[in-house]
DNA sequence: TTTCATGCAAAGAATTTGCAGGGCC
DNA sequence: GGCCCTGCAAATTCTTTGCATGAAA
């Protein structure tokens, strides 16, 4: 069977706090958000759970293959769970509206990679940037 | 004939100083470089530019459409001359080496996007991560 | 001479770090 | 009880802004 991120975290030394535990939820719920959402999300629940243990504690859900990040432009990271279906992001210039999409699209972009450039490709971060249709039309 | 950048400066009602003639030139020279990059090329030749004048002019330079930039991940942002032959990113999350790769290599992906969601690719901010090569090997 | 641009410094966002006290195992 | 984790605050990094002076047109 597979362990729990619970024991996977005791058996390498670290503790199970509820933090931790309250960040991962948040993760789950929100599905993608910033750390500062991510943060809010938590307080809402549990008074005074500080930023910095937030970002401490997504680094290290990250590091255990948890959740994973991406970076959508200027801003914060977007983080969400690794166990989501994967996807790629569309995101408009003129609407920062960020649309998912099946990364089999780009299935063709990561093989050639692999092919010519011996590169793997994480299609997980894959951030595709442009105009959107709703955009090009105005 | 084309005007020169100068010109469409002074047409917008924008002056053409030495300061943003020098940080174009950085960012010709460097061809890939963040804000920080950029100011210290600079300063090899004119003492005492600033950091926030480079800041300024870049957006500037961007909004003229002379140059562009790219987040290449957790760090500040890369310009690069618009004129540049157009090139997607290969980032490794190993090793960190930017590979530059043809645009045509991402073509099919662009045309799947067009096709299907009416989304116009910009290639030129195109960034893949991943594990190049080498690392994959260790 | 009329703005616009620059330098400087301070303000701001996002993130990291040091440290003392508290909580998990 | 040992040691990791947390909260708090301060330090960092990257970027923006306010304002007086200087420079382009």
């Amino acid at each position: 069977m597979v362990e729990s991120w619970q024991e996977e975290l005791r058996a390498k030394g670290y503790r199970v706090t509820p933090q931790r535990q309250l960040v991962l939820e948040a993760v789950t719920n929100l599905e993608h958000a910033t750390p500062e959402e991510i943060c809010a999300e938590v307080q809402r629940t549990a008074q005074g759970v500080n930023i910095s243990t937030v970002y401490r504690t997504l680094e290290l859900l990250e590091e255990l293959g948890l959740v994973k990040h991406a970076h959508l432009g200027h801003g914060p990271p977007n983080y969400h769970l690794a166990a989501e279906a994967e996807h790629i992001h569309l995101v408009c210039r003129g609407c920062h509206i960020v649309q998912d999409v099946d990364p089999a699209t780009a299935g063709g972009l990561a093989d050639v990679l692999e092919r010519d450039f011996g590169f793997q490709t994480d299609v997980h971060h894959l951030t595709v940037y442009g105009r959107c249709k709703d955009c090009r039309a105005t």
